[in-house]
DNA sequence: TGTAATTCTTAACATAGGTCAAGTAGATTA
DNA sequence: TAATCTACTTGACCTATGTTAAGAATTACA
């Protein structure tokens, strides 16, 4: 695959992620934030303070809920340090992986979130996980404080939209070994800190596939 | 499966489709835009008309190129009245169809249009085609002149993300038969007007495989 | 520290869907 | 009207991946 294999980053669709912060300040995760929002638009100083004022700071602990099925997800989460998964659960009680995010990502059920629909999914920490979230009552109010924020989030969607139709072409049409080699190229970090079930999960395939695999290289 | 069932019309992803225009003036394809656009963000006279000057009303004929692998995607295109399909050539030469769009639906390969990158798709016209096309210019220009269209872009980015997730977790998850049956239910008049080896390309599989999955019924 | 739970691997077998090759039926063109 | 094309189908065979079941290695916990 020419194109496709020459960059695999979408296999994770880590939106909004751009560098490490190991500099800042661990206990002011806020900072964070604004540092991704200020990379796609201007935010001003009094801006800053209406959206830093908009956030909380959450802590959920490892293998905890942040969302279960049938629940209206009612926030965005920005993680800032630690580890999340989303997945479905079919009707012969099987997992389904569709998310791993990791520090400096956000995750949601965007789709409940703005229907305030009953949720599909379940979002579980895999980690001890700090994080931010906002409502959407807040958010709306937050676009009209701050517009520039709608031209953040319509930049984050844009880029999601293209890693999910790429992550979907090399779903469909590269073999899976394929997928893993890449991923482990672009994410080694992930292997250091996500079991393989469910990294297998995420690439489409059983852990048994994904076994065979790792075996053949 | 219990919620993918109950819905598959994601499997075309076409954002922004909500009614059919019969009632409409045939040779006032714009107005269809304008209704879509105020449809999630409030456009006043005056924006109307600064947005109605900056689409530029075109028209291609069936099976020739609206973009080539390589060339820059300048435009981003509303298509008014016909249908296209975006895909991509593997090292082996074949053709991988992700999109098909008719009528009242956007088409574009955003990816290169954002990053002034080299595109790596096709996007063909499957039928005489009307559209509109606005160059990414103009659009940065438009969304300065009209605030709120970056509310309209923002909604329409995230709707297409969140259906571009379920038509991944079909696509991974489901058989082709399943993905079929509900394709031909939400979209019946697809298979009035495409070719089913294209309709077969879209949904991951081969036009021998649909061919077999049809005969079954 | 011993027991249970997770995580990962291996092997035998099953199956959905791919590949290749041929053939039919409409539509298009000479 | 014959000759091509294009869209679609069919059948034989193949392969990647799923399924089931068992066991090893690691980690958590009582």
């Amino acid at each position: 695959m020419v194109f496709i294999s020459s960059n695999f980053s979408f296999l994770f669709c880590q939106i909004g992620k751009f560098c490490i912060f190991d500099h800042m300040e661990q206990n002011r995760p806020n900072h964070k934030l604004i540092y991704y929002f200020s990379k796609w638009t201007d935010i001003s100083e009094e801006a800053e303070k209406i959206i830093l004022s908009a956030f909380e700071p959450q802590f959920i602990k490892k293998k905890k809920d942040l969302l279960v099925v049938n629940d209206v997800c009612n926030y965005l989460y920005f993680i800032t340090d630690g580890c999340m998964r989303s997945y479905y659960v079919d009707e012969k009680g099987g997992e389904h992986i569709f998310q791993i995010r990791m520090d400096n990502n956000w995750i949601s059920d965007l789709e409940s979130f703005f229907s305030n629909r009953p949720s599909h999914y379940y979002i579980e920490a895999l980690e001890n996980t700090h994080y931010l979230r906002i409502s959407k009552e807040r958010l709306e109010q937050l676009y009209i404080e701050v517009p520039s924020l709608e031209r953040y989030f319509r930049i984050l969607f844009q880029k999601a939209y293209v890693n999910s139709l790429k992550r979907l072409n090399a779903t469909m049409w590269e073999p899976a070994s394929d997928r893993y080699n890449e991923m482990l190229k672009e994410h080694p970090e992930m292997f250091q800190r996500v079991p393989l079930v469910y990294i297998a999960s995420y690439l489409g395939i059983t852990p048994e596939s994904l076994s065979r695999i790792r075996k053949k290289k």
